[in-house]
RNA sequence: GGCCCCAUCGUCUAACGGUUAGGACAGUAGGUUCUCAUCCUGCAAAUCGGAGUUCGAUUCUCCGUGGGGCUGCCA
């Protein structure tokens, strides 16, 4: 199985291509095939120098480079494989002989007609509401008229002559069956004046010479399909797969534009979405598996995808879900590959971050937390300097943590946690401990049973068994926002926990000398 | 205008012609939680309209309607 993506270096690589280009990656390598990459640069007026590398190091971050045609090879664009060249720009002698064959089996005729008089044909024909097509004037030029231009070299096209008696029907792989009149078809022009074939005729040349089996390309393209068959008619050459998938649509059902939305792979990637979110959500676009899986891996992907269950209508690019998928993924990044990802940005910010051997425990903290590695910086921030307390900070309406309060609760924190030995300043012995401190009496059960417990636990001082006049909240809120300086961060205990029974109480002791000033 | 394609919750979608029309995102109400995030539970939310075929249409056919694509010496 050979598939193909045919951008044209116009530009950055679009996520609606790059879609299109991820379905015709998963046919190829479901099959063990081929997904060739091939250079459309016919249109000399468009073609934009570093595009073709630029979409290249796109399709790369994605994780679906091509694996014949034009690549990337130690960072540099190449071709390789036997079908090639795979530029166009390089094939020109190719065209022209099709074309010129086309011409000899009166496929195709020479059109002299200028550029002014197409123009003033097409906006007669509008006046009268018929649809612009060709009007066929150089299929009637005589002999001797025909000559003359030929041998003056005058500039001409060769269009491709529809017999437009025609019906042509065809099994499309997503659609179905599809008929078109032939009388409705233009003669599209195959070559241009300057010696670059249209997308047509190297669409019929170039996919036939480098054997594809399925040509998966957007819907955009269906209208055009009745040219392509016709083409393969006359040159006498089996036609592939078809398979035309659903547009991507813009919030008012357009087809997705550069007007409305971020369209430019390139730059979801440097917004720091993951590619395996990219492509999951990608995928999902026009695609479903048929059951409630919702997470593909890209594995996942190959071994379920399949065009009978490709959507037939257009699907608009809701960045919503987008989002939630980012957040699914990032929280399936094994730890330590997620510790390894944020420790540059944080290093960066932060140079302390340089020679800090617990790094993975901070980074456990936020992973799920974060929807962006960017975010990571801000969220791990008190470790690395002195976090800014304010009394704005400390009170809090919601935990019931008034001003008065705040004081008496430090104290009451730092007497409590000073009895935790320095051996067992671990989450799980600073809860308990803690925890203890701030049952209530509706609470009693519970507090029986903890006794029963702690009392096991030879290693703790268990000092004077009272009922604590603070809430949980009021005490974790002081705790964790004195250890942090912020309004959200993770949990007070664990952050007491990375930070140290020492690092901890100095914390809460300059916290509560600002409180108290 | 012409040609072609499409049509299920707001969105992405599921449903051999027989289901209380299912799931996910978003929304909403709760729960877990010191905060935020996560996680869990509940709720609300759809077959474009009309004929026809059929015992029975989301599903098949036709006609409307609506939306989109194409209509370039662009791709």
């Amino acid at each position: 199985m050979r598939t193909r993506f045919p951008p044209s270096p116009t530009g950055f690589l679009h996520v609606g291509a790059l879609r299109t280009a991820l379905y015709n990656y998963l046919i190829a390598k479901q099959a063990q095939g081929t997904f060739l990459l091939r250079i459309e640069d016919t249109d000399q007026e468009r073609s934009v120098p570093g595009a073709v590398e630029n979409i290249l190091r796109s399709l790369d971050a994605a994780g679906i480079p091509p694996d014949e045609g034009v690549v990337l090879r130690d960072g540099r664009v190449a071709q390789e494989g036997s079908k090639g060249p795979y530029f166009q720009s390089e094939r020109l002698p190719l065209y022209r002989r099709y074309a010129d064959e086309l011409l000899e089996k009166g496929h195709a005729y020479r059109c002299f007609c200028t550029l002014d008089r197409l123009g003033e044909m097409r906006k007669a024909q509008e006046a009268r509401k018929r649809a612009p097509m060709y009007d066929r004037r150089c299929l009637e030029l005589l002999e001797e008229e025909f000559q003359s231009k030929l041998t003056a070299k005058t500039p001409h096209v060769i269009r491709m002559k529809v017999p437009h008696e025609r019906i042509i029907r065809f099994e499309d792989d997503i659609r179905g069956t599809l008929t078109f009149q032939a009388h409705t078809v233009d003669d599209q022009v195959l070559l241009k004046s300057d010696g670059f074939p249209t997308y047509h005729l190297a669409h019929v040349v170039d996919d036939h010479l480098m054997d594809i089996d399925l040509v998966l390309r957007g819907e955009e393209w269906l209208s055009s399909l009745p040219k392509h068959l016709l083409l393969f008619e006359f040159l006498e050459w089996k036609p592939p797969r078809y398979a035309h998938v659903p547009l991507l649509l813009n919030k008012d059902k357009t087809k997705l534009s550069k007007r409305q939305n971020s369209v430019a792979v390139e730059e979801y990637l440097a917004k720091g979405f993951l590619p395996e979110a990219l492509l999951n959500f990608l995928a999902l676009l026009g695609w479903n598996p048929g059951t409630t899986q919702e997470l593909f891996s890209l594995q996942d992907l190959i071994e379920q995808f399949s065009l009978e269950r490709v959507q037939k209508s257009g699907a608009f690019f809701d960045l919503e879900k987008l989002h939630w998928l980012q957040g699914q993924w990032m929280r399936r990044i094994p730890l330590l590959d997620f510790a390894a990802r944020i420790r540059p940005i944080v290093e960066e910010k932060f140079s302390k971050a340089k020679d800090d051997d617990r790094f993975e425990e901070k980074a456990e903290l936020i992973q799920e937390r974060i929807a962006f590695f960017h975010e990571a910086p801000a969220m791990l921030s008190f470790f690395y300097e002195e976090p800014t307390i304010t009394i704005e900070l400390l009170v809090n309406e919601k935990q019931k943590v008034t001003r008065e309060l705040i004081v008496p609760i430090m104290k009451l924190l730092m007497e409590i946690l000073s009895e935790i030995p320095r051996e067992d300043w671990k989450y799980q012995q600073i809860r308990d401990h803690l925890g203890r401190y701030h049952l209530q009496a509706p609470m009693k059960e519970t507090a029986k049973k903890l006794e029963l417990a702690f009392s096991e636990n030879t290693a703790l001082t268990v000092s004077k068994l009272q009922p604590c006049p603070y809430s949980k909240g009021q005490v974790l809120w002081v705790l964790r926002s004195s250890l942090t300086g912020l309004q959200f961060s993770p949990g007070a205990y664990e952050v007491a926990e990375v930070l140290g029974k020492e690092e901890t109480l100095r914390r809460l002791d300059r916290s509560s000398a600002l409180a108290s000033a």
